[in-house]
DNA sequence: ATGGTTGTATAACAA
């Protein structure tokens, strides 16, 4: 059997190498397999320099490595079955990839991955949902928060970095539908703003926060609700962070609704910004 | 209306 490289070297794309920048995407696909089409379609179309997955949902031997592959795409995974799991795909080779938080600690729960791409580190996260507030997932959240923050302190703030992903948490009350009601429940609740103020303490930017203003902006539509994305009945969970040393370089950053228009859709959509890098 | 949908995996569980 023909031997399958985890990452394949590529050259370099037309859109790498002239000036134009990175653009760097994150989407939570709800099933990597569910998703392909979707996921490929809209690398064919737009050429993401970098897309960052969460909750790929596959352990690594199913994953669709191949698929990417094809598409010109390396990538790098780490899943389980059934739940979570994370994913790197980007036109450039990966180095220096790193599974979890580099220690034994939240090993198993397969929500964080990150990888050098080009000059820039790509930290992609996939936050515990919590379930309810006073459950012991909730807990749980707040806790790997925590072991997040703690890892952010190990890196280097001069460097550009971007930490992206599915943070489940609406931060302010322009990020969710109905904040007034929301507000006390998982992914609104102020110990979850504390845990993320406490992450955010080492310099990370909020960069679609730079670029646009006010409510209505979402990432992601409950299927629970009746015409949930035509009402606009959504949450801003999906963020994209830059370091104190990248931040000056994002010129841009925007929520691309057409895919949760596809049909079979995630619940959330993709985010996208472009550096100057 | 304490509902509703989706994915995994094939019975519930997570979201």
């Amino acid at each position: 059997m023909r031997h399958k490289p985890l990452v394949r070297p590529t050259r370099r794309w037309a859109s790498s190498v002239t000036s134009d920048g990175m653009t760097i995407a994150t989407f939570n696909a709800n099933s990597v397999r569910a998703r392909l089409d979707l996921i490929l379609d809209y690398l064919a179309e737009h050429r993401p320099d970098v897309i960052a997955l969460q909750e790929t949902k596959v352990e690594d031997a199913k994953f669709p490595a191949e698929d990417f592959h094809e598409a010109g795409y390396n990538v790098v995974f780490h899943g389980i079955r059934t739940y979570n799991g994370v994913a790197i795909a980007s036109l450039d080779p990966p180095r220096n990839v790193e599974i979890g938080f580099g220690d034994l600690e939240f090993q198993a729960d397969a929500r964080i991955i990150a990888a050098d791409i080009g000059e820039v580190r790509i930290i992609d996260t996939y936050v515990p949902n919590g379930n309810a507030f006073g459950s012991e997932k909730f807990a749980y959240k707040l806790k790997w928060l925590d072991r997040f923050r703690e890892y952010c302190e190990g890196l280097d703030p001069s460097r550009p970095i971007v930490w992206l992903g599915d943070v489940n948490i609406a931060p302010t009350p322009d990020d969710v539908y109905d904040s007034a009601r929301k507000l006390g429940g998982v992914g609104h609740h102020p110990d979850e703003f504390a845990a993320l103020d406490a992450i955010l303490e080492w310099g990370w930017v909020d960069v679609f926060r730079r670029f646009h203003s006010g409510p209505g902006h979402y990432t992601f539509w409950d299927f629970l609700i009746p015409n949930g994305v035509d009402r606009n009945l959504g949450w801003r969970i999906d963020h994209i962070y830059a370091s104190p040393g990248a931040v000056e370089k994002c010129v841009r950053c925007e929520i691309d609704r057409q895919p949760r228009l596809h049909a079979r859709p995630s619940d959330h959509t993709v985010v996208f910004a472009e550096f100057e890098l």
